[in-house]
DNA sequence: CCTACTCGTGAGAGCGCTCCCGGGCTAGTT
DNA sequence: AACTAGCCCGGGAGCGCTCTCACGAGTAGG
């Protein structure tokens, strides 16, 4: 008796066999109805929705899992170091944008994240284990084997972000970082700006690379127009401030940065303003992310806002594809980025 | 053929009964050592520990999970209509914690995000079918039933910060807000401020009550220094930046400001400098919650951090307990806040 | 009118695990 | 020596579902 209070959970949760009971058919039907399948006469339908809603009927997970040998849940992998994962609202939309397109297909989100070598080691195991029929895998650093163990071990895997070293058709999603840091530093040179520096980003990452390799093509062909005015960051405060200090001795009449951060533009506003530069008076800047630091800063700072739920929800789209496909390669997804104009311009 | 290429998956997962069979005992000693039993013999634990290394054995979550009628997973539940969830540090710091307490004892995390009232009677249908063994509550409304809906329904649940209709013996963990509010307008009192005005949270809200409470503390019974010197915000930005406004009006002696939020505390920075007030010079300010953009403010902002990671890990012990124990009611755990002294004061 | 299908349905056989009962063995007691 | 008490261990039963196969009834074709 304690037992059964001990239980709890009230009215216990009807099964398969006990809906077939009251709608007077056999499992086999309740199933076919509750999966869709055409294969089952109207009446039959009918009588088993019937009985699903009067006994509250809900599927078990478990069972399902086991007959099926599907696991119904995708992994949310974080495979990140750091600690600063979450205060960069990229994560959270691009969660978001998982969890809405995934809630849409019946799969559970299962969240991994792993900060230790150990950690990372057990994420691996997980996955390759089977819990989740396919993975999401975010901020994977360039020299990290998981995704191609995953995928040789058959496992769907879907990145975000353009892997640097890039595995024949490894499937991912990136925004457009090229052309929004091309649009950002035309933005400037339209806005009559001319001698426009660059804070760029690291180059071992792609999200580096590509956005130097978008502030050069918009400054191509231009004449009169330095396009190698360019300092290296690391994505850091710090680093953009150092930075923006090393690029106004360089040249002292700039009166343009593109940042390929925010946090790197943060650096490069106090840096200007230590130097008694206004902003933008005298120097223009943009900055990339559109984090939520920028809407704070003073002056508030343009910035290049990628999709970033968008992201979110193609991944999952892309990853559902395979699964159901069997497959685990597929062509990218580029998303087009937007320039947010705000005060620092 | 072709369905075992798709099939894919390399090896075949071994299940118990090739690892009973490799190491020469039954289904049942397996399973014993496996889960840690006591009654087995060395040599038979041995020989199953070598098998289950040999053949790379790992349990099958959903047979495990329909023989015990336990989900071995916990949902975090985050209900926010609104979008910007992320963007605030605390959530991802807690989910960290959370993440890290869960990983030690083998449970799964499911995330689950609800916006609208559709996916809000959703994720109660999905908590209440026993798709998991508790939930962790976050960012719950002060009307809404869901917390007590499941827990009527015997499902353990832990929600972070108290909530406001306080149930008997809702588990709840939260900061120590009135003492942390207390501790920074004690601090300025003690810098030597002496007309220190507050810019608090909706008083509809346990975080905004309390935090008041906490200033009025730290003011009471001090001489000749008012302490009604308030004007009430909603945490955001704009509504910190009116605040200020309003109080330099009614007092432009006022020598320093305590925000119930760092984004108050950036708009009331706003409104200081342009009235012309210099931080910190003439305005003292301290926020709260210690957020990213406080590090990047001129001046860097003091504030008051809780320690959300181990808020999320005390939600998860706490979880885990009444799981463990069959029960649905706690006492609640209230940790201490630790005050970040930068530049604002 | 018989054969050949198609379509809806029922039932059996698992999926991989835990739980529990009972048997065999050893050690301790009278 | 016989009996009991423990301790290990094996194996059956069953968790709730899906899947396959076979069967009966209807329909069309020869």
């Amino acid at each position: 008796m304690v037992e059964a209070t001990r239980s709890g959970n009230g009215s216990a949760r009807p099964t398969l066999e006990q809906v077939a009971a009251a709608a007077g058919v056999s499992r086999g039907t309740v199933s076919r109805v509750v999966n869709g399948s055409p294969q089952v006469s109207e009446a039959a339908r009918a009588s088993v929705l019937e009985a699903v809603q009067q006994l509250g009927y809900v599927p078990n997970r478990a069972a399902r899992s086991l007959a099926t040998r599907r696991a119904d849940s995708v992994a949310f992998v974080v495979s990140e170091p750091e600690s600063r994962v979450f205060t960069e609202p990229f994560f959270g939309s691009l969660l978001r944008g998982v969890s809405k397109e995934l809630s849409a297909s019946g799969l559970q989100l299962v969240l991994v994240m792993a900060w230790t070598a150990r950690e990372h080691a057990q994420v691996e195991q997980y996955v390759r284990n089977g819990h989740v029929d396919g993975a999401v895998l975010v901020s994977v650093h360039g020299d990290d084997p998981l995704p191609w163990r995953l995928m040789e071990n058959g496992t769907p895997v879907v990145m975000s972000g353009r892997p640097q070293l890039s595995h024949p058709s490894l499937p991912y999603v990136d925004s457009d970082n090229v052309e929004g840091a091309r649009a950002a530093t035309a933005h400037l040179y339209e806005r009559g700006r001319r001698r426009i520096a660059a804070i760029t980003g690291p180059q071992d990452m792609s999200v580096g690379v590509d956005r130097l390799a978008g502030y050069r093509k918009a400054l191509r062909g231009r004449r009169g127009v330095p396009r190698d005015l360019c300092a290296f960051g690391d994505f850091s405060q710090e680093s953009g401030e150092r930075a923006m200090r090393q690029l106004l001795e360089r040249d002292p009449e700039l009166d343009a940065v593109f940042a390929a951060s925010d946090m790197m533009a943060v650096g490069a506003l106090r840096a200007l303003r230590a130097a008694g530069r206004r902003v933008p008076d005298d120097v223009a800047i943009i900055g990339f992310d559109d984090s939520e630091t920028a809407r704070h800063t003073d002056p508030p700072l343009t910035s290049v806002r990628q999709p970033t739920e968008l992201m979110g929800r193609e991944m999952t789209r892309m990853l559902l594809t395979l699964i159901e496909g069997g497959s685990t390669t597929s062509e990218p997804v580029i998303l087009p980025n937007e320039l947010v104009l705000r005060g620092s311009v």
